[in-house]
DNA sequence: AAGCTCCCCAACCGCCATGGA
DNA sequence: GTCCATGGCGGTTGGGGAGCT
């Protein structure tokens, strides 16, 4: 028991954070990006330990949180993801941009297990309680007989449990190895319900055409709405907009406590990208399955010297594509958007953001015209 | 108004995995 | 291989606001 090593040497404060210990941690990984989060306390001028800094940044204080109620596509996708999870929050949190572990499993806690119990479904195994209850009394009759305790009627439960496994838990190492993983990813192929996680996957996102978490997650979460509810694809209350707060991005590198690493920042990058293509790839893929260029413009333009840039994507043959689109010389060029292999320091970067933008980062091209020097092209999102 | 209870949720705690010395 | 620092995760706690008596 007691403290964390981190906090045993100083006496370091506890509990809810004051405004103050906000901005100056705020400011800190604001100027100086995450780093070494042990010596963030000290260089940040806080009376905490790293472990804490850490917390408070990734639970409130990063301006990429989505705040406020969650929807019922969140819910419904949290429950479904749950099923097959269980209290792996860190897991379920990373299929909901936006939102920390730790928001989902007090929601969770505090607001889904009890709907699902209103429900007459029990939480912890989302089957129908007296379902649970038949398991229970079986597996006390069996214990009473003083037999080996079998799990044979736990195992048809289990399975049906399971059979609506998505296809992307089949890479998870959790889900690997014995029969009964076997039967859920054959019962996974027969229904047709192959899907990649399109929101972390950045830049090799694949997904299949007509196919999205939320609309997957409508079939799978029909038997939790009484009176089943309908998901209409082109109805989506997420917001079209990716939403970041006021505050300003990362714009710095240098690092007192070490420098933030290409990876780091990429993953942070990718989520980002990743989800906004998400919810843009939804409203295009309801209303236009086609792999053309041509009428796939979502809004984004890039801000160099190029003529009448356009960033765009296009949906085909199971894949998600980055495409470039530009002037030269009054001819149109369209070039694929690509990272050249992983992601560099001086590849990305994140620029200031003004009042009128918010910058996602920079791109270069993979295969650059002859008549076009590829320049690093910053890519945001008109506000 | 005061006291009490409930419960949400921010933060803490302990454990574990990983990587470097 | 061992030790140590660090980060990540899930379970748990308790402060405080809301609602009730």
């Amino acid at each position: 028991m007691g403290r964390h090593s981190c906090c045993v040497k100083q006496k370091l404060r506890k509990g809810l954070w004051s405004p103050e210990e906000d901005e100056k941690l705020f400011n800190y990984i604001t100027r100086y990006g995450v780093g070494c989060w042990s010596s963030v306390p000290k260089l940040a001028g806080l009376q905490r330990c790293g472990k804490s800094c850490r917390l408070r940044w990734i639970n409130y204080l990063r301006p990429d949180l989505k705040r406020g109620m969650f929807s019922q596509e969140e819910e419904d996708l949290i429950v479904s993801l749950h099923k097959v999870l269980g209290n792996r929050w860190a897991q379920i949190a990373a299929q909901l941009p936006g939102r920390t572990d730790n928001e989902i499993k007090n929601f969770w806690n505090s607001c889904l297990k009890k709907k699902l119990m209103k429900q007459g479904i029990d939480p912890a195994t989302h089957q129908l309680i007296s379902e649970v209850q038949l398991i229970k009394e079986e597996k006390c009759a069996e214990n009473k007989s003083l037999e080996v305790p079998q799990l044979k009627g736990l195992i048809p439960a289990i399975s049906s449990l399971r059979a609506h496994e998505p296809a992307f838990l089949m890479n998870d190492p959790y889900y690997e190895g014995g029969t009964l993983i076997e039967a859920s990813r054959e019962s996974a192929d027969n229904n047709n319900y192959m899907i990649r996680p399109v929101f972390d996957s950045l830049p090799n996102f694949e997904f299949q055409s007509g196919l999205d978490l939320v609309s997957f997650n409508s079939n799978l979460l029909s038997n939790y709405h009484d009176p089943p509810r309908t998901m209409d694809q082109n109805h989506l209350e997420m917001s079209p907009h990716f939403e970041f707060s006021s505050m300003p991005s990362l714009t710095n590198f240098d690092h007192p406590g070490g420098t933030m690493s290409g990876s780091e920042f990429s993953n942070n990058f990718a989520s980002r990208m990743s989800s906004l293509f998400f919810h843009e790839a939804k409203d295009q893929c309801s209303t236009n399955n086609s792999s053309s260029v041509g009428g796939n413009y979502t809004g984004f333009q890039m801000s160099s010297s190029v003529e009448n840039a356009a960033f765009s994507w296009c949906s085909g043959e199971n894949k998600l594509d980055c495409l470039f689109q530009y002037q030269v010389n009054g001819t149109s060029k369209c070039e694929e958007l690509k990272p050249q292999g992983p992601w560099q320091e001086d590849q990305l970067h994140i620029g200031p953001v003004n009042s009128s933008s918010v910058d996602f980062g920079s791109f270069q091209l993979t295969s650059p015209s002859e008549d076009l020097t590829p320049p690093n092209f910053d890519i945001f999102q008109q506000m």
